[in-house]
DNA sequence: GACAATTGTTACACAGTATAACAAAAAGGA
DNA sequence: TCCTTTTTGTTATACTGTGTAACAATTGTC
C-alpha cells in the first residue's frame, strides 16, 4: 500500500487516485443506499482499477470514515469555541455559527446521518462533542447533585446532533439564527439549569 | 411462504422455525457482530437447514426487524402511561418503571443499540415515542414560541433513548430509581420548562 | 534518460446469497 | 388409521462480490 505521509510529501497520483474515490463514494452515497454500494461499483464510477481500491482501502467503511473524519473535526473546532464563551449574549451568535457551517458543508452532513455504517463515526463524534459539553458543566454541579457531569455532557452532545439530523431532514429551515437561539434554550440552557438545580 | 396468519392458527412446524431462527439470531448478536453474521452460521445454529430460512425471511435485517419489534411496543406502552400522568409528584416513580422494564428486556435494548442496522428501528421507536412527548408539550407553549413542538419531541425522545443507551454501557447503574429521577430533571423538567419560557 | 513507484489488465480462488427439484417428515382431517 | 397437504431437508447449481497474484503499461522523480 502506498504511503501516507503529509499529504504534501504524498506521490500526485496516489493524490489523485484518494481524491477521486472520495468523490465518487461521496456522489454514490447521495444518490443511493450506501449499503447496495460495491467496491465494483465505486471503481467503476471513479474510472480507476478494481485493485486500485484494495492498494489504499481495507474496506469502503474505512474510506467513508476518511470522508467523515475531515469534517467532523471542523464542527468541533466551531462547538468549543462557543463552549469556552462565557459571555452568555454571545452564545446564540455561536450557535448560529454552527448552523452556517452544517450548511455549508451539506454534503458531509447528510451522509453522517444517512449511511448506518456512520454509526462508529457518530459514536466518536458524540464522545467528543461531549468531552467539551462536560467541562462546561463541572464547575456549576453543587456537591450532592443528582445529575452526574458524564450524563449531562453525552445528554447535550447527542441532542446537539439530533437537532442538527432534524434540521437536515426539515431541508434547512428555519434558518441558522433561529436554530441557534433553538439550541441555547433546549439544550444548553435547560441542560444547565438542570444540572445546577437538581 | 409458510402463511403468518395469527399465531394460534399457525402451523406448529412454522411457528417452531421461526421461535428457533429468532432465538439464535439474538445469541449469536450477543456473542459476535452482526455484520459478520451470515445466513448459513444463523441456520448452523439454529440446527435447521439453509433454505429454511429464506421460506420465512427475507433478510437477516427482517428478522432481527421481528425481533425487535416485539419488545419495543411495550416500551411505548410505558411511556404512554407515564406522558398522560399530570400528577408531577408521580413522574419519578413512572420514570423508574421504565428503567425496570429495560433492566427485565436487557438482551433486548442491548441488541436495539448494539447493531448498526436497528437503526431503521430505532428511527421508528424515536418517531412513536416523539409522537407522544409532542402531544404532552401542545398545550404548553405559548402563541409565539421559539420552539416548535415538533423539535420539543423529537428532543425528548432521542434523549431518553440516549440515556438508555448511556445506562446500558454503564451496566444499569446508577439503580431505576435514580435514572427516573434524572430522567425527569433532565427530560421532562428541563424540556417543559424550555418550550413554556422560551 | 534511468530508475522507482503507481496504476492497469487478466486470471483465479473463495465466501455468501438465492433458487430449483426432489425426497423425507410432520400435521390435520376423514 | 389412512390419505392429503404442508413443511422441512438434501443436493446441486447459478450468481454476485471480495480479495489476491502476476505481469504489463504508465507516470513521477532524480
Amino acid at each position: 500500500m502506498p504511503k501516507k505521509n503529509t499529504p504534501v510529501k504524498m506521490d500526485p497520483r496516489v493524490r489523485r487516485t484518494r481524491r477521486i474515490l472520495r468523490e465518487a463514494l461521496v456522489a454514490l452515497i447521495l444518490e443511493k443506499d450506501y449499503a447496495s454500494i460495491s467496491i465494483r461499483e465505486l471503481t467503476d464510477r471513479a474510472e480507476v482499477a478494481y485493485i486500485t481500491f484494495f492498494r489504499h482501502y481495507e474496506s469502503l467503511d474505512q474510506l467513508l470514515m476518511e470522508v467523515l473524519d475531515e469534517g467532523m473535526g471542523e464542527l468541533l473546532v466551531h462547538i468549543e469555541v462557543l463552549a469556552k464563551q462565557s459571555d452568555t449574549s454571545r452564545l446564540e451568535t455561536e450557535g448560529r455559527l454552527i448552523f452556517e457551517y452544517i450548511q455549508q458543508k451539506g454534503d458531509l452532513f447528510r451522509i453522517l446521518f444517512k449511511s448506518q455504517s456512520a454509526a462508529r463515526i457518530r459514536k466518536s463524534v458524540v464522545r467528543n462533542i461531549a468531552a467539551v459539553f462536560q467541562n462546561s458543566c463541572a464547575p456549576l454541579q453543587r456537591p450532592n447533585s443528582q445529575i452526574p457531569v458524564k450524563i449531562a455532557g453525552n445528554h447535550m452532545a447527542i441532542s446537539l446532533l439530533a437537532l442538527i439530523e432534524w434540521w437536515i431532514e426539515n431541508r434547512m429551515s428555519p434558518p441558522p439564527s433561529q436554530m441557534g437561539k433553538i439550541y441555547k434554550a433546549l439544550i444548553i440552557d435547560a441542560t444547565i439549569g438542570a444540572v445546577a438545580l437538581a
